[in-house]
DNA sequence: CCAGTCACG
DNA sequence: ACGTACGTGACTGGA
């Protein structure tokens, strides 16, 4: 038989510092979980066993191994992050049907000795473990892997007795005399004062034991006489440190390895926990695809027969319970939506990605495709309100989690089928006090949103070909200029490649590196560069150009659909903040900046007949954070109307605004900046080429002039800790388990989204609002304006010649009261034929 | 699949 | 000793 026996507490250590931190939203910490499953997937993948069992220390601190007993029991030593995790982990050994094996005042090592030395002539025993005290243990029946993490991946090293004695000049039983010469000080292994790893090794090697050695110490001719005293000296702490070194193989455990053979997976209680714990890719491995689906839920065939007309009328007559099924990345169901759910009648499953919509009516069960669903629309049937979405609920309640799809949700909230889910998830938001944003905010948004993203934007492809051409014949220029350094098989596109040339080859010297180590060559660094040697402002065009072709010119034109529009998604439940993302094509991010890249946005027209609205907030997120700190300083001049970056630059340098020249106003709207996103002296002083101390300077007087602004940030930051949250003026909430990391930099990042996040998302919220607001204006009286793309603080609204002037006038009266009067927004709308002549 | 880069607010 | 401003998505190279 094989047995797998493994070391929990050495490979729980290991998982936890090899792994980078993850919580689950409510920040529970799962790293260390993680790691050792994965470490276990690959111990069974690799050894094959016939029998696993896992031993964990229930011990007092003794002196052997005194501070890794600490850790191992939970008390000094062993943070609190990974402490919780401890008992999670025998839990799922348990329910993955492995014997936990805990024996009162012996350790782990002396169970795994213990089995180890039981092995028969026909068994086998693989030890896993990170800790190199078992390598002892090994022999011809007995292997030990060591586990560790690197990057991530679960990596394991074999020692059989060739490797030991490779490594260490000593067969494995002997390495025990090498420790009690060398000692260990984190086991509180006190050795012999002065020898090291390499007497310790060599005299081992020569003497082949400790009592051999100390039979010849007298004599032995390999031994220096400073190191021939210490011995003699420490005689008695040579034989007690291999004492204490020595791993027992008396444990009172059961050796019958047949009892470790697993029992079957406790696949409910499994996925219970596993998905509580947020863990569904490990839970998939571990339980398989259909294992999790048939646990959470019981399935049927889907009809997907057309919907009959008779059918589609008696739609809007049906209450309605929305559910976003997700379509794309649902990881049980992809792509069919959960089953039973659309047997529930008079649930209407309804997306937002203008593909499908499915609806489960009276017990039959179809899907809906756009057209069906436009023509219902274009005929003004009125559907009853959408009462509840359960991935928009879920996507309030934490926008951490990142996957909504029902499948996921039924398993996090642990719920029996959709309708207790959707009663779940409304009680969580009934506590939290974010119900309205639900129902006032996200659920109608999804309909504009849903709108949008069907009727899509009207381009000139011709345009962008041209474009594009032209992108093309300027890239080949600039390679053949850039040739002649580069050479011709240099791929330019390779930041690894382009380091070679500019630091290796030219000597340049590179500005910093990548999080990585790597050389970079972003173009900040590249423009610090440029004067050295002329080939870098090359390269810099070279990937402006590229960038323009790849990303937009051929992107773009990949994406034009029959109608000559593009049709974004706009996605409700992708960010931190509350913020809409656009994706398949991103139309967020259209050049803008600088003016070979705007070009592109001329090829966004108005369809025929009509013309482009641009409406966009003026400092947003100043005027947001000058209301809900209550800053009167700040909050005044928006009143005023005056430019705020100079006011700021005239407070700060403290001259009259008149003064303030454009030096000192872009560096106070540098500062202002900062303060949204929590501002650090270092950023600053990088930001406008200032030195750290100047910086730091600027900053304290920002807050002196704008001391509201100061304790608005600080009362953040505390109540933040205190809840566990950020949250905005609408209730939205962002979870924040970085604040109670004991990584200071991962906390200072958390202090820093807790001032940026309130901030952002609040911004998010209003221009919701307005989206709702503006559509249902435009809808109530009547005109064919239509919202087609949202950029954060910009709408852009398509609007026939005639209505064009009610529409902007819409635009401008939704979007400045959408948060009430505290807020002192302005809105500016400008109109074009094109996207750029709009701005 | 990740890292690097770069487009936007 | 180390990293160093918030939030996104797309493309490319390379393991």
């Amino acid at each position: 038989m094989t047995l797998l026996a493994l070391d929990g507490n050495s490979i729980l250590n290991r998982a936890f510092y090899g792994i980078r931190t993850l919580t689950t939203k409510d920040g529970r910490y799962t790293n260390a979980l993680v790691g050792f499953l994965n470490i276990y997937l690959k111990l069974t993948a690799d050894v094959n066993p016939d029998a696993v069992t896992a031993a964990f220390d229930v011990k007092a601190p003794t002196f052997r191994h005194a501070m890794y007993a600490d850790y191992k029991a939970g008390r000094k030593g062993m943070p609190a992050e990974l402490a919780e995790q401890l008992p999670l982990i025998k839990e799922i050994l348990q329910l993955l049907g492995i014997r936990v094996l805990e024996v009162p005042g012996w350790e782990a090592d002396d169970i795994l000795g213990t089995l180890a030395a039981a092995a028969s002539p026909d068994d086998t025993c693989t030890i896993a473990t990170g800790d190199r005290d078992s390598l002892q243990l090994v022999s011809d029946r007995t292997t030990v892997r060591l586990a560790a993490t690197k990057g991530g991946q679960p990596v394991t090293t074999v020692y059989s007795p060739a490797e030991v004695e490779a490594e260490y000049l000593s067969p494995p039983p002997a390495l025990i005399d090498i420790k009690a010469l060398q000692g260990d000080a984190s086991d509180n292994i006190p050795g012999v004062p002065g020898i090291g790893e390499k007497t310790a090794r060599q005299l081992i090697s020569i003497y082949k034991s400790l009592d051999n050695l100390y039979d010849n110490v007298a004599t032995a001719p390999e031994i220096k006489p400073a190191a021939r005293q210490k011995l003699i000296d420490n005689r008695d702490a040579a034989y007690l440190s291999k004492k204490l070194g020595t791993i027992r193989c008396d444990a009172p455990v059961d050796t019958n390895y047949a009892s470790y053979v697993p029992l079957p997976i406790d696949k409910l209680s499994l996925t219970k926990l596993l998905s509580s714990l947020e863990m569904f890719r490990l839970l998939e491995r571990l339980v398989g695809k259909e294992g999790v689906g048939s646990v959470a839920l019981s399935s049927a065939e889907l009809s997907s027969a057309e919907l009959s007309s008779a059918q589609l009328s008696s739609l809007p007559n049906l209450p309605i319970i929305n559910d976003r099924i997700d379509t794309t990345s649902g990881i049980i169901w992809n792509p069919a939506p959960p089953l039973h759910l659309l047997q529930t009648p008079g649930i209407r499953l309804y997306t937002t990605d203008s593909k499908s919509i499915w609806a489960g009516v009276l017990g039959s069960e179809t899907q809906l495709n756009s057209t069906q669903l436009n023509a219902t629309q274009r005929n003004s049937t009125q559907f009853n309100p959408i009462e509840f979405d359960a991935g928009l609920a879920a996507y309030i309640l934490n926008p951490n989690a990142g996957d909504y799809s029902t499948g996921r949700l039924l398993l996090e909230y642990d719920a029996a089928d959709f309708p207790e889910l959707c009663r779940k998830l409304e009680e969580r938001l009934r506590e939290n006090g974010q119900l309205a944003l639900l129902r006032e905010i996200e659920i109608p948004l999804a309909r504009v949103l849903a709108q949008m993203e069907h009727d899509g934007v009207q381009v000139e492809a011709e345009r962008i070909r041209a474009f594009g051409v032209e992108l093309e014949e300027r890239i080949e220029q600039i390679t053949a200029q850039i040739r002649p350094y580069a050479g011709e098989e240099l791929n330019l596109n390779s930041p690894k490649q382009l380091a070679v040339l500019l630091y290796d080859k030219l000597g340049l010297s590179p500005g910093r590196k990548t999080k990585t180590g790597a050389r970079s060559t972003d173009a900040e660094t590249l423009e610090a560069l440029a004067e050295e040697h002329p080939v870098v402002s090359m390269i810099l065009e070279y990937r402006t150009l590229t960038k323009l072709k790849s990303t937009y010119a051929d992107g773009l034109l990949a994406v034009i659909g029959t109608d000559g529009r593009i049709h974004s998604k706009f996605n409700q439940t992708d960010t931190r903040t509350g913020r809409l993302s656009s994706s398949e094509p991103n139309l967020q991010n259209i050049p803008i900046r600088r003016s070979l890249g705007a070009e592109l946005r001329r090829c966004f027209v108005a369809a025929e007949g009509c013309i482009l609205l641009d409406a966009d907030y003026s400092q947003i997120e100043l005027r947001v954070l000058a209301a809900l700190a209550e800053e009167e300083n700040m909050l005044e001049a928006f009143r005023q109307g005056a430019d705020i970056h100079t006011d700021t630059a005239a407070r700060v340098f403290g001259l009259p605004r008149d003064m303030v020249t454009p030096i000192l106003r872009s560096r106070a709207k540098a500062v202002n900046f900062g303060i949204i996103y929590g501002i650090g002296a270092y950023s600053l002083a990088k930001d406008i080429g200032s030195t750290f101390g100047e910086a730091k300077r600027i900053i304290d007087t920002y807050f002196a002039k704008y001391p509201k602004i100061k304790a608005y940030r600080e009362c953040l930051i505390a109540k933040a800790k205190e809840t566990g949250y950020a949250e905005t003026a609408f209730n939205r909430r962002r979870p924040l388990p970085e604040l109670h990391n004991t990584n200071p930099a991962l906390r200072a990042f958390g202090e820093r989204v807790a001032t940026n996040m309130p901030i952002q998302g609040t911004a998010a919220d209003i221009i919701k609002v307005a989206m709702v607001k503006t559509a249902a204006r435009l809808k109530a009286e009547g005109l064919s304006a239509r919202i087609v793309l949202q950029v954060h603080d910009e709408l852009i609204v398509e609007a026939p010649i005639e209505e064009a002037d009610r529409a902007a006038a819409i635009l401008r009266e939704e979007m400045e009261g959408a948060a009430g009067d505290a807020y002192p927004l302005v809105a500016e709308v400008h109109r074009g034929y094109d996207w750029l002549s709009a701005k």
